[in-house]
DNA sequence: AGACAACTGTTAGCACTACTAACGTAGAGG
DNA sequence: CCTCTACGTTAGTAGTGCTAACAGTTGTCT
C-alpha cells in the first residue's frame, strides 16, 4: 500500500494529502476545518495546513462563516474542480488499462472483493 | 489507503517506512542500501535516513561490506526482529476481529480479489 | 601504472505531512 | 457579566520524500 501510494505521488502535481481532501470539498460540498479533518482522520493543525496549500495552489477558498464567525467555510474553486476531475480521469484510464489485461472471472473477483473490503474497514 | 496508512502509523511505535524496511531485512535477509532502496521503490539519500533511524533505536545495524568496501551490509538485530513480530502479532489479531464478523462467503472473495491484485499489480 | 569514468553511499537543503502545546477569538451557559 | 467551551491558527518537533553535490572505492582503458 505504501508503495502504491508513493507510486500515486510521483506523477500527480497535487500531494494525496491535499488531492483526498480537495476530493471531499469538490465531492461534499464547503465544509469547516474540522469537519474535513474530521473526514480524512486528521488532527486540526494538519488539516490547517493541507488547506493553506489548497488555498496557495487557487484550488480552494477560505471565508468566515457568517452564522458562526469562529469556523470558516472551505470550499473547492472552479480551477481545484478541474484539476481534481483531469487527475481522476488519468487515474481511472491507467487503472482501466491494467484490468483490461485480467480475465473476466478475475474481474469479477475484484470487483466482490472491493464491495467486501469497503464494508467490512468501515 | 491513506486513512488507513494513518491509523497504522498511530498505533504503532514504528514508522510505516521503518516498518517496511525492517520487514525486508528480516524476511529477505541482510541487504545494501540499494537493495533496500529497490525494494521500497525509494530514493537512496532517502532510504539512507530511514535506515539511521532503524539504526539509531537500535532495529539494524550498519557495516561495511569487506568484499566491495563502497557498499554497507544491513541486518536486522534481534530487537528488530523481536519488535517487528511483535507488531505483526498485533496487526494479525486486530484483522482476524474485523474479519470474524465477515460470512464465509465474504471471506473467501476477499482471499480471491487479493490473490488477483497481487497479479494485477505487479 | 596512471588517469578517468562509474558506482555506492552520505550530507545538505527543500517541501510536505503528522503530532502536541499554546494561543486568540467567538459563542454559550451559569 | 464572567467563565467555560469550541474553533482555528501558530510554533515547534519528528519523519519522509526529492535533487544536487560530495567523498571514497572500484573498474577500465590507454
Amino acid at each position: 500500500m505504501l508503495r502504491l501510494v508513493r507510486r500515486e505521488e510521483r506523477d500527480s502535481d497535487i500531494s494525496p494529502p491535499r488531492l483526498s481532501a480537495l476530493s471531499v470539498l469538490v465531492f461534499g460540498g464547503p465544509a469547516s476545518l474540522a469537519d474535513l479533518a474530521g473526514a480524512e482522520e486528521v488532527k486540526a493543525p494538519t488539516m490547517s495546513r493541507i488547506v493553506e496549500g489548497l488555498v496557495k495552489d487557487g484550488l480552494a477558498n477560505r471565508e468566515p462563516d457568517p452564522a458562526n464567525r469562529r469556523k470558516v467555510r472551505i470550499a473547492a474553486t472552479e480551477e481545484g474542480r478541474r484539476r481534481l476531475e483531469g487527475g481522476r480521469e488519468r487515474r481511472v484510464r491507467a487503472l482501466r488499462e491494467r484490468l483490461r489485461r485480467l480475465a473476466d472471472s478475475e474481474q469479477r473477483a475484484l470487483a466482490r472483493g472491493a464491495e467486501v473490503l469497503e464494508r467490512a474497514l468501515r
